[in-house]
DNA sequence: CTGAAAGCGCTTACAG
DNA sequence: CTGAAAGCGCTTACAG
């Protein structure tokens, strides 16, 4: 089309200086009534848009964020990135989104471009040295790193592992199997930490089986639960993604959910709640998380105050569903082994 | 911390011209191998990055292309997005994300910022005068809306659905329901059609229930299924989630996948192949879909070359696994309706 | 309430 | 091969 409307151009049009027209636009309340209905209808007239650029360069500063997270097609991922995304929109500030794991030459270059006023950090896997040398505001969001000394939000991990067995214990179930997620993950140590503890609070063996987050990790703890000497009767898993694999691993294998075994997940995905059978598990409020989030980085943006020092975590939520059942007796169930 | 490193800061460091500096960075092969080895140890030295507002609007182009998707907590996205981000980084492009149902307005103001080159758009609902009016290369990716006159790219939904026709026509089914997605989504549209199509072709008759994407509406259409008075022996879903909630429901009422009725998903999820049973379904190579797109809008903007016209259309590909099998013969099957 | 002017940090013809 | 200088399009003290 035609080449870019400069202010200028509305300027002219509104025959005004580029000065009122910047103003009209930014604070209304500085320009006359007059004149700001006459610039008005010169924006809309040419189709004026503010450039970015020129605007953040003046400014010094971009009014955006970065949005840093390992595996962007982790489908965990989606609806907090929505939830800081609509925040953000709302605050008027744009979101950029990049993969965390991209190399750290390549993070450096885009945390250090200048395009953004704060980051929202989804990785506790980064190395510390590079993450503490980031000058902008940076809040850990979900997993986080000690190394780091950032501030943050978090569900209470550990305290969900506690739930999970406290749960599970008041089922009457004794022999609890936790099928942990990556060893070298912040949220697997907290959560198997938290399992641990729980279990010997009431004097009972904490089985651990080193597992992973995903369904395949779950077939494979499913293969692992079978060939156990004495089967324990509950198994709580490291995510839902897990459960999944488990308990139809377990169906291959000829057991049943929850008659042979009881299963617990974590996270409450979309569609946790419509497996066969609707999964128990942990809630970890995605929408809240990734708001709440975003509302602490961008209220610091804009009040240009510090972000502060705490680390938020929320308390834990177990949705109780039809995957976790009493412990009866053992009836010899399971067809196979 | 220390206030930011500008290119002056280099400059004075090594003893050279900010232009030098430029140079240096971005067409080393114009500077002299002393100078040049110079100015990158000064910018090590000093920490300098480059600020890219302040190069964008130099440049006038902003290298960032900007990805419009409606309700980006869907999971289907995330793949893609993830393969835009790939492709865009490793050209050295940044990517900002937006939620395309924010509001025209909103709309208007992100996409006319400057902020981007290009545009990757995945809704085909927007307001067709809106889109038409942008004059940034816009390539349509998934959906689609003719309004736009946009090139693009998709799978080719018509096909897909033929070949779902056929597969269960193989299989010796007659009576085949299509539960289709939302009646206003294009490719709600063009499944339904191919499906039309297909059957009419084979002299079938072509059973729709209006359906949706979601699981709800999947557990929904089950109950419809099962009312029907000569039961269809198959069923094509509009999506695979669509696929989990009828074949979840059909359990819950009695039914059993495929014993009592043959189902085929579309999309290909993650999960698909874990669901019990594992779901025959269409694929969409997401990762691809996201990478050619990219690839094409990225190569058009570092060429400076326009976009081109065509609709590229990826051929569709069915996995076959356990949730559709031979039909037979009315078996009295399933203990309930 | 409004305008003239400086300057944000770069890049790139132009000149040498 | 290198430098001096203009200018990208804004915003905002400063002055009136």
């Amino acid at each position: 089309m035609s080449p870019r409307v400069r202010i200028a151009d509305v300027a002219a049009a509104a025959g005004v200086s580029t000065a009122t027209v910047s103003r009209t636009l930014s604070s209304p309340g500085l320009v006359g009534e007059k004149t700001r209905e006459r610039v008005m209808a010169a924006v809309s007239a040419t189709g004026y848009r503010i450039n970015a650029a020129a605007r953040d360069l003046r400014r010094q500063q971009p009014r955006a964020i970065l949005v840093l997270a390992p595996n962007l097609a982790n489908t965990f991922f989606s609806r907090i990135i929505a939830a800081i995304q609509d925040v953000a929109r709302q605050a008027g500030l744009a979101v950029q989104i990049s993969d965390s794991r991209a190399g750290t030459d390549v993070l450096e270059a885009i945390v250090q471009s200048g395009r953004a006023d704060g980051i929202v950090l989804l990785d506790g896997a980064l190395p510390p040295d590079m993450v503490r040398n980031w000058t902008l505001p940076v809040i850990q969001l979900c997993e986080w790193n000690d190394g780091y000394a950032l501030p943050g939000l978090r569900i209470d991990n550990a305290a969900a592992a506690r739930v999970a067995v406290d749960h599970l214990a008041a089922l009457g179930h004794e022999r609890i199997l936790h099928v942990s997620g990556p060893a070298e993950n912040v949220l697997s140590q907290a959560r198997q930490a938290g399992f641990r503890e729980a279990m010997t609070a009431r004097g009972l063996p904490a089985d651990i089986h080193d597992g992973g987050f995903t369904i395949e990790a779950g077939a494979a703890a499913a293969h692992v639960w079978a060939a156990m000497a004495d089967r324990p009767t509950a198994v709580f898993t490291a995510s839902d993604e897990c459960a999944f694999g488990f308990i139809s691993e377990c169906y291959r294998l000829g057991f049943e959910v929850p008659r042979d075994v009881s299963v617990i997940g974590f996270d409450d995905v979309d569609f946790a709640g419509h497996f066969i059978p609707p999964l128990t598990t942990i809630h970890q409020p995605r929408a809240r998380l990734g708001r709440q989030a975003a509302e602490r980085l961008v209220s610091a943006l804009l009040e240009d105050a510090p972000l502060g020092e705490g680390y938020d975590q929320i308390p834990p939520h177990l949705v109780i569903r039809s995957s976790t059942t009493a412990y009866r007796a053992k009836t010899q169930g399971g067809s196979a082994a």
